[in-house]
DNA sequence: GCAGAACAATTTGTGCTCAATCAAATCGTG
DNA sequence: CACGATTTGATTGAGCACAAATTGTTCTGC
């Protein structure tokens, strides 16, 4: 019983669609880390921004939008509102003033330590175990690969 | 390699994160769809609204805000351009004018018409065969029913 | 060297999402 | 019947997301 099935019923449920799923339970994610990132006071975008500079500092706007899948116009306002929380600092490039760098201060860094607790609390609420949790994450990243072809 | 692991390095990477596969899968959803939404003059939430209705007609806003899992606070305005766009009728219960029932008009059935070709093209956007799309389909569903408990 | 193309980030406008709050209708209990 | 509690949907304010238009910078061709 599916959505692309050339089946008998013409009745198509919602429950049957991936887009649902996926977008349900997206929303659920976002349920489970708001309390936990009310705690360091950042919003979930705001969260991966700053999680994606964890992993790699000195950034330009664009190399992280394109790791987050993000376009500029959306970056913007998340990365002017990081800078006034005294997270990062937001610099042009001196040697190609059209690029913005993006730094971390010594607060955006100590951060990082707060929200270590956050990813344990989340495998919890999942109930799955670490290797199942590994092998859905995968499935998922390639679909998205297929869906940007 | 995953941030729940207790392994050498402290550095997690985004690419670790379950919450962000899912979250990129569905704005990548959303790039797939918006084009042949496009064509039938509906936002992706507007779809997912119709296609619940096309299920079940006549349903109130908690009800169908139960089914989407969204808040009167999203789904009301949501609603209200669909009735502006002729798709749907909003009308206060006769017996309990708390609530609002909303219903579909001819316009918004013989939209189903047309919306008949998305599943199809998403499907094969997916790059996946059926069967295993409705496996990772279910997955999904269930890591979100364990989220919401 | 300079005009125009290309590029990077920002601004603007539309829509989605939630938390917090509100108003109106209904229910429950005395 | 009366009055407080509950239910239902709507409103407000903050933030996210994109497309399209804009501004400022750099590169290219001549």
């Amino acid at each position: 019983m599916d959505q692309t099935s050339t089946g008998k019923t013409d009745t198509v449920k919602l429950d049957d669609f991936l887009c649902f799923a996926i977008y349900s339970a997206n929303h659920a994610l976002n349920r489970v880390y708001k309390p936990l990132l009310d705690e360091i006071g950042l919003t979930y975008t705001q969260y991966i921004a700053m999680v994606t500079l964890w992993e790699q500092d000195d950034r330009t706007v664009g190399s992280l939008g394109e790791k987050l899948f993000l376009e500029s116009s959306t970056l913007t306002p998340v990365l002017k509102r990081l800078e006034g929380l005294g997270l990062i600092a937001r610099t042009r490039d001196k040697t190609d003033e059209r690029q913005v760098r993006v730094q971390l201060t010594a607060a955006g860094r100590a951060l990082q330590a707060r929200a270590k607790t956050i990813p344990p609390c989340i495998l919890e609420a999942s109930g799955l175990e670490v290797e199942e949790l590994a092998r859905l994450k995968k499935e998922i990243a390639a679909l998205r690969s297929s869906l940007l072809r």
